[in-house]
RNA sequence: GGAUCUGUGGCGUAACUUGGAUAGCGCACCUGGCUUCGGACCAGGGGGUUGCGGGUUCAAAUCCCGCCAGGUCCA
């Protein structure tokens, strides 16, 4: 689908690039010189300048012959040249009823853009291990996953989102031997405790005494048991993260944040996927096993073996990653090559599938990967997106890398990495789970500070009822949140603030969610039912600045979806809650001079209501009627 | 040692992928605006050699090269 917008723009090259032959120049000069203007007119052109390298002239000459040669087109009102640049003034009154149409049209239940033609996509976040309660820093992986996972359904993409539980990792052995060693560690467990809670407080106070015990070995024997089918371990290692991932679920459903999928590192390795993946490479001649040497009973692979490395391995001091260690312990490098072989369908789909939970707050079953269960039609996508932060990009360019070199190029093309940058805490501290660093610093913390805050801005002009209170203090509390984690580019690290966190006003969820509000008031209290206006209506500056914002909302979609940036669209949300503050500060709206600009202005503000409401779903931020 | 990300008014950021007109916005600061369709707001003002130095170009925050500083990874 074409915004009205995107309609234009491709009227005007198409008569531009006429034009430009019709006197002798080259079309294809026209490549991203057709913009939004900044100064002069509506829409402008730069492609005079580019022109004016091969042709003798100035270009405002050159832009004076292209516009005479432009054949009429009913959208443009008029075209100006102004220092080269070839400016179009737009038919506001046909530009504004193409915006409202295609505005009023859009359903948030369907694709708004076709972009990803229904191919299948799998999105993974955020993959927390399974060891502490969610913490800010992990909260920017499941919001930013969740946003980018929408905004691939916005673009026409079959999605599946996945959550991978890192079961074996060395994290989860420290939580579950300190779970084991309660008398040692001198913790009770606290029944009354949330349980991510209370088993992130053994795992901080396990790995202190583990390290001051210099119990290393004991853990390394620990991770070999929980390996092996079977063991009282490796039972006890599942049934505690499960318990985890069920606490931590409450968490991500206050958020609103769901999956599909939760797929277990372990059963990698029991449903086959991990022996069958190490087959494949050792056919392909890739892998290694060395009898002797540094490597000695390893199973690697020789960097020598992958072809031209792309420049991040070029230095590396080893010459060879390890993928099963000479314990028989594969690392997690070996089950995440398996894993991603899975996701693009190059291994067959063994895996069992079970409800984890039967109906999600969204409505939509989990389901879990699992020793019982039956087989579903999940992986097997044509493109993947981890959300997985910055530090992890060497190894999630091995993955890639090793794909390539099985002669997969497609799937190594088609993983995408969001390598997000990390959270930071003021005063430069980092967020690290082993240390505690997390404690008051949780995603349960946040929305809940959040929300109390909230709660007391809320005025008693609606005479909310207890409930409603709390309901729209939790929405709120979510937009701040929320759109303080998207607002920065994914690849910035950001400082965790409170004062920042709780920021309700300026650039803020808050502030879009209050210009909803008052657009939506307009409307209840004007009773319109029908959308029908008259366009001719809207033509003052500040409607038709919110006509322009609203005329891009595909495009910014697309974009967004494309660099997997929602900051674009928590720009955009700004931008079209300023345009609409502007229009409904200077505008009279219910009280309009007479009945048809009443109706036009009401239309505005409810087509201004619909792209702000759809925008912020991208962002996985609720709107609120009244606040 | 190599790789990678970041550097934009006092602070936080957008625009960089695809070069284009006066570098957009928020916080803080200053001025003005509610017997008002909701002040969690709006309008206006001061504040910038876009880390530094070269290069390419009619045009550079944006592209190229070299530095500097900070984060991260190979470890």
């Amino acid at each position: 689908m074409l915004s009205s917008y995107g309609q234009i723009r491709e009227e005007l090259y198409a008569a531009l690039a006429d034009a430009l032959e019709a006197c002798g120049y080259d079309s294809g000069l026209l490549t991203n010189t057709v913009d939004f203007a900044k100064t002069v007119g509506d829409i402008s052109c730069s492609v005079a300048f580019r022109v004016a390298k091969a042709h003798p002239g100035a270009p405002g000459d050159i832009a004076k012959n292209i516009a005479d040669k432009l054949i009429k087109n009913p959208r443009v009102q008029r075209v100006s040249i102004d220092n080269g640049y070839i400016n179009f003034y737009l038919n506001r009154e046909r530009f504004t009823k193409d915006t409202m149409d295609y505005i009023f049209d859009a359903d948030p239940a369907k694709p708004i853009s076709n972009a990803g033609a229904s191919e299948k996509a799998i999105i993974e976040y955020p993959s927390a291990n399974p060891a502490h309660p969610l913490h800010v820093g992990q909260l920017r992986n499941a919001i930013l996953g969740n946003s980018v996972a929408n905004l691939y359904s916005a673009c026409g993409y079959r999605l599946e989102r996945e959550d991978y539980i890192d079961d074996l990792g060395l994290q989860a052995a420290h939580a579950l031997w300190g779970s084991m060693n309660r008398d040692k560690i001198g913790l009770a467990f606290d029944p009354k405790k949330k349980f991510d809670h209370a088993l992130g407080d053994a795992y901080v106070a396990a790995y202190k005494y583990i390290t001051d015990n210099k119990l290393d070995e004991e853990i390394k024997k620990l991770m070999e048991l929980m390996d092996q089918e079977g063991t009282y371990e490796s039972g006890l290692a599942r049934k505690q993260a499960e318990e985890y991932i069920a606490a931590e679920r409450e968490t991500l459903f206050a958020y609103g944040i769901y999956h599909d999928l939760l797929v277990w590192e372990s059963d990698v390795i029991h449903d086959r996927l991990l022996e069958k993946s190490l087959a494949i490479l050792e056919k392909l001649n890739l892998v290694d096993k060395p009898k002797d040497g540094k490597y000695a009973n390893c199973v690697i692979i020789d960097l020598k073996r992958l072809g031209n490395l792309p420049p991040e391995f070029k230095g590396l001091r080893e010459e060879a990653k390890v993928l099963i260690r000479a314990n028989g312990v594969p690392n997690y490098l070996a089950k995440d090559i398996a894993f991603h072989m899975w996701k693009f369908g190059i291994l067959d789909n063994t895996f069992k599938f079970s409800e984890f939970i039967g109906r999600q707050p969204n409505g939509m079953p989990l389901y879990t990967t699992g020793r019982e269960g039956e087989r579903m039609r999940f992986g097997g996508a044509k493109k993947a997106v981890n959300i997985i932060d910055a530090r992890q990009s060497a190894e999630q360019m091995m993955v890639k890398v090793i794909l390539d070199a099985m002669g997969r190029h497609n799937a190594a093309k088609e993983l995408n990495h969001l390598a997000y940058g990390v959270v930071e805490l003021e005063g430069g501290a980092t967020l690290a789970g082993r240390k505690g660093t997390w404690v008051g610093h949780t995603a349960d913390d946040l929305l809940r500070e959040a929300t109390e805050k909230a709660r007391s801005m809320i005025g008693e002009r609606f005479r909310f009822q207890e409930k409603e209170k709390d309901d729209t203090a939790v929405k709120i509390a979510l937009g701040a949140i929320k759109f303080e984690f998207l607002r920065f580019s994914p690849e910035k690290n950001i400082t965790f603030s409170w004062a920042k966190a709780l920021n309700f006003q300026g650039d803020s969820g808050p502030y879009c969610q209050y210009t909803y509000a008052r657009a939506l008031r307009l409307l209840e209290d004007s009773g319109i039912k029908d959308k029908s206006f008259d366009p001719d209506e809207i033509t003052t500056d500040p409607e038709f600045a919110l006509i322009k914002q609203l005329s891009r909302l595909v495009e910014v979609v697309e974009k967004s979806c494309n660099e997997l940036r929602p900051n674009v669209i928590a720009d955009y949300c700004i931008d079209l809650s300023y345009a609409f503050s502007n229009f409904y500060e200077q505008l009279q709206i219910l009280k309009a001079p007479d009945e048809k600009h009443r109706h036009s202005r009401l239309a505005l503000t409810l087509a201004f209501a619909n792209a702000l409401k759809y925008s912020l779903a991208l962002l996985g931020i609720p709107v609120v009627n009244r606040m």
